[in-house]
DNA sequence: GCCGTTTTCGGCCCGACTGTTTTCAGTCG
């Protein structure tokens, strides 16, 4: 598109010109004149009578401002502002409206004294001003247009400003009929481009995946490319490798010094569906889209052997802690892109290769590329720059949980309730794939879609328990399985078992399973029944969502998570990958406000043993250690430790 | 629009690919 008019020199303003001036010239502060002051504004339009927004709401209208004005055509960091912002807020585990309506705003990175007070009238008023004014000049369907592979803001600005074309259904149509190509820089091929992206973009699953099916994908495509000749390693990259809770591409490295090899075996292989994704890319030498039959795009990256480490921190990301890490680079004279560090000439550019004074820098290994620039080895579950680069320079990185520190897990069902196995297919399962210990915790009586267990059942299923564990102890196995139950909170705010019945449990898990639309006070004064019981050691899956199923329950998350910490009551993260309960965020603000937590896999099924990885992969994500774990203890230790004082 | 124990002004992260405006801008990751 045509950069003229942003690089003329200021021009006499004529009123007729308005709409065609730089669109950055435009007056942004003036109010509409059909728009009244607040003050002017009914009573009943203000403060507590209107609804708080979400952190998610709040993020998402500030993306949309960073999108409306990279299409006006903006200063790129005017808008890079907003998303920065916007991400922020996204990623906050504090609620940020309730701060600015509580008058006590946090302070919060990249938002300034503009995006602090477009915050504040949000969330007095829960609207803004500004926001609805930019959607009168630039209507929503204009910012669809981004979502069309190909098309980004200049061009959609472009067509909306010389063509009035406002909708993807338009943009169809003008190029079907070949009117694009009357418009400057476009031709018919750029006509069939859009119409090519358009028609991915209709194609394209909406659905993020899971981490497990993405797992399974990976491994898929490891094994197929693992074997091919020249390649040393195969490793994931992206959102999965960060482990981030859902998926939306997989992006694949390579090491290997035939990177045409490995193109080839991934373009043979049965389960692509087509080479290039968003309107055709095919990439080039060194790297590749395709198009997986039933399943997302996958992007292969090949590296050169011995000098991997650069990639492994350009490819997964995060895009916020690289940019962190090119600007420490910067400061100390380098460039830093995946390809390695480049010496910076006197300009501030990188020098050239075959220049005087050409430097280039790269590293076999993570580790070496951080401690180049000055830090320890940042774990990839971190890298997200909330913080972590802060922490790297203080000394202050967790040691994070790991896989190998879990010895038990407290959440498991057998056939007794809703799971698919006998109770000593679970145990031993268990115990050969190294767990120390284990709690059965099939639900109680009230849950009868789940097949809930009535107080005599609970009697046979401990006599059965005991006659496992003897087996165990005869066949010189330290191995245990601990007797528990997963607790009905029922809707009326009481325990699914009497006081006396829970008292012989080793183990009690409450959780909420029905009821979950009453009102906030509600929810929460049942879970304060469950907290307050001198019975009750976990809550499991505290927020009852499952991911793209379910929403959250409406809780006082930081009254609950206080009332956790100070009754001793110990949090899930629970590793069902449809879960993944408490997430990453609220598991950290739960870890601020001093919680521990339990990593479990809720496992109905012998295979979901491996959903012990996934949750401990988001507790890392969490930040959180092996101290605050309950389940990395020996058994004595771990049940001595559950004891809330008072039971 | 944000940010600062070198700065309250002048900066703000990088490369591949594509198409076309034959020297670069737009898009994407």
């Amino acid at each position: 598109m045509s950069p003229v008019r942003r690089s003329q020199p200021p021009r006499p303003k004529r009123v007729s010109e308005a709409d065609t001036l730089a669109p950055s010239r435009r007056e942004e502060i003036a109010l509409d004149p059909d728009e009244p002051p607040y003050e002017e504004r009914p009573r009943h339009s203000r403060g507590d009578e209107v609804p708080l927004l979400g952190n998610d709401e709040l993020a998402r209208i500030f993306y949309e401002i960073g999108d409306m004005l990279e299409i006006r055509g903006e200063l790129p960091f005017k808008v890079g502002a907003y998303r920065r912002a916007a991400e922020s807020i996204a990623h906050s585990p504090i609620q940020v409206a309730a701060t600015y309506r509580a008058g006590r705003p946090l302070r919060i990175a990249g938002v300034g004294r503009a995006i602090s007070d477009k915050l504040a009238e949000l969330a007095d008023t829960g609207r803004l001003r500004f926001y609805e004014r930019l959607r009168r000049d630039i209507p929503p369907t204009v910012v669809e247009l981004l979502q069309v592979p190909g098309l980004g803001p200049r061009t959609a600005g472009e067509l909306w400003r010389q063509a009035g074309i406002g909708t993807v259904e338009e943009l169809e149509r003008a190029a079907a009929d070949g009117r694009l190509r009357e418009l400057r820089g476009m031709t018919a091929r750029t006509e069939q481009k859009l119409l090519d992206g358009i028609r991915t973009m209709r194609a394209r699953p909406v659905r993020r995946m899971r981490l497990g099916e993405a797992g399974d994908l990976v491994e898929r495509v490891g094994r197929t490319l693992g074997t091919a000749s020249g390649v040393r390693s195969v490793t994931p990259a992206g959102s999965y490798r960060r482990r981030r809770e859902t998926v939306a591409d997989l992006d694949i490295l390579v090491e290997t010094d035939q990177p045409r090899e490995v193109i080839a075996r991934l373009h043979d292989a049965p389960w692509v569906e087509r080479v290039g994704g968003h309107g055709g890319r095919t990439g080039g030498a060194t790297r590749t889209t395709v198009q997986l039959m039933r399943g997302p795009q996958l992007d292969l990256m090949t590296m050169p052997p011995g000098a991997a480490g650069s990639y492994l921190v350009h490819f997964p990301g995060s895009a916020e802690h690289n940019v962190r890490l090119r600007e420490r680079a910067r400061d100390r004279g380098w460039s830093l892109s995946e390809h390695g560090f480049t010496r910076l000439g006197d300009e501030g550019e990188p020098i050239p290769a075959g220049e005087p004074g050409h430097e280039r820098l790269t590293f076999g290994s993570e580790e070496e590329l951080y401690d180049f620039l000055g830090l320890p080895f940042i774990p990839v579950e971190l890298r997200e720059d909330r913080g972590e680069i802060e922490a790297a320079l203080a000394g202050r990185l967790p040691r994070l949980v790991d896989r190998s520190d879990l010895q038990g897990d407290c959440h498991t069902h057998s056939e007794w309730s809703d799971g698919h196995y006998t109770i000593e297919q679970m145990a031993r399962e268990w115990q050969r794939r190294g767990m120390r210990w284990q709690v059965l915790t099939d639900h109680s009586q009230s849950l009868a879609i789940a097949n809930g267990l009535t107080p005599a059942r609970v009697d046979q299923q401990r006599r059965i328990i005991a006659e496992l564990n003897e087996a165990f102890a005869r066949e010189g196995s330290d191995f245990r399985l601990l007797h528990g139950c997963e607790l009905e909170i029922t809707t009326d705010g009481r325990l699914d078992y009497e006081d006396r019945l829970l008292a012989r449990f080793d183990v009690v898990v409450a959780s909420l399973h029905v009821g979950r639309r009453q009102p906030r006070e509600k929810l929460m004064a049942r879970y304060r029944v469950a907290l307050n019981s001198p019975h009750v050691d976990i809550i499991a899956h505290p927020s009852g969502r499952k991911i793209g199923i379910r929403d959250d329950l409406d809780l006082d998350w930081e009254a609950f998570y206080r009332e956790a910490a100070e009754t001793s009551t110990v949090l899930e993260v629970n590793g069902s990958d449809e879960r993944l309960d408490l997430d990453d965020r609220r598991a950290r603000a739960a870890l601020d406000a001093g919680c521990r937590f339990t990593i479990d896999s809720d496992a109905h099924y012998l295979r979901e043993f491996g959903n012990l990885e996934i949750g401990v992969w988001q507790a890392r994500r969490a930040w959180l250690t092996p101290e605050v774990v309950v389940n990395t203890r020996p058994l004595g230790e771990f049940l001595a430790g559950l004891s809330k004082g008072n039971g």
